[in-house]
DNA sequence: TAATGATATGAAGAATTATTCAGGTTTACA
DNA sequence: TGTAAACCTGAATAATTCTTCATATCATTA
């Protein structure tokens, strides 16, 4: 019961050359594109290697083993969304909370529709423990930006700042993940901008009444 | 490029006396200890076979393949959920917005919550291609419901209502998987209640005044 | 209680797949 | 141009795991 058997899973080397950059890169690409036309239980080593056009052993000289390599992927995205929000709630500190959401908003879900397809396949890693873990870590990021700008807003108080933070993120994901698998349409899109920022505003205006 | 070798995924057999009744009982709950402790990528028949105090050979009378196990105990808890959800949007049809909110919220945290274990164990296996359309299925009949109540409210019209039910569900999904997943304490569960409705109500509101 | 169908067993077969490593090729640079 | 380091290759290995089936036990009913 419990303990994993501790395998590593930190990047086996750096790339140095030029060439090897375009490798490595190139197996991220891979393993976006398997995911996505096989799904996460028919991906294999060699499979992503094929598709990247290198030998499975180049892929095993920069990812020690498979699920170091799926939790890499996953972390450059997280990276990437976490980074923009955090961008935006800077950005905005002071500001009317109307203009706050917006931006945010705006933020978050062009960072994820910037590939969407990237987003979709990552749905199917984020699934075991250490995975759930590092979404953990980046969510935890995220929230902290949102709150702290969040306590800024002029002529507003939220009683729960931490929680709040965690419902409109969570509430953001969950409606942005829906849209994407719904097989998101460009007018699609547009109706889940808009909406996520009536969806928003609407619940900061109901939680800070009740305040 | 695509079609996925067409393997059988309905049960192989329906249990006709007792005691084969209380074996697939305990194979479905085998299921979810064993994904809970191990992850999905470690669940193996055996294993689960073996937690559930039978053979192997016992499991495969009554699933044709792992995948078949894995979509059934994840469609029997989708049933659960949108049963749910559709017994309550049945019941408030015509009531005040904020009292049909109030009634759904409730419905769908009690049935999450009622073995949230299970809810979080299935996370994990929503996740190939197969299983995601039965997840859209589900959610198609969550969402019917919700549009069809939401049109029976007094003095109110909304203008694009299957999106805006697809919002609020996913909305309630998203925010109710992240609660679960940072470890739902009894407080947490209630303060997600309570936001779940404002978050709602707000978003309603908000949407009617656009119209 | 005899017979028939339902249910259970688990070792063995077949297939898949993660990972290694010994030996190549290319690049940088002294 | 020589050489050391970086990089790449892919068949072979080792391990895991799904699934079957021949055999055995239990339940029902005539």
């Amino acid at each position: 019961m419990g303990t994993q058997p501790q395998i590593p899973l930190e990047p086996r080397k750096m790339p140095v050359q030029a060439r090897s950059t375009v490798t490595v890169e190139a197996i991220y690409e891979a393993t976006f594109q398997v995911l996505l036309a096989v799904g996460p239980d028919r991906l294999t080593t060699t499979r992503v290697a094929e598709r990247a056009g290198v030998s499975v052993g180049t892929l095993y000289q920069y990812f020690p083993n498979k699920k170091s390599l799926l939790l890499s992927v996953l972390e450059k995205h997280l990276d990437q969304v976490a980074g923009a929000v955090e961008l935006a709630c800077r950005r905005n500190r002071g500001q009317q909370v109307s203009t706050m959401i917006e931006s945010v908003v705006e933020a978050f879900v062009d960072a994820k529709m910037k590939r969407s397809d990237i987003s979709m396949a990552l749905y199917a890693t984020a699934v075991g423990v250490q995975e759930r873990a590092l979404v953990n870590k980046v969510g935890k990021r995220a929230r902290a930006a949102m709150a702290s700008m969040l306590a800024t807003a002029p002529n507003t108080r939220f009683a729960d700042l931490p929680f709040t933070s965690l419902m409109l993120l969570s509430a953001m994901g969950g409606a942005t993940r829906a849209v994407l698998e719904a097989g998101p349409s460009p007018g699609m899109v547009r109706s889940l901008r808009k909406q996520l920022v009536l969806l928003c505003r609407g619940f900061l205006m109901s939680v800070a009444a009740q305040a």
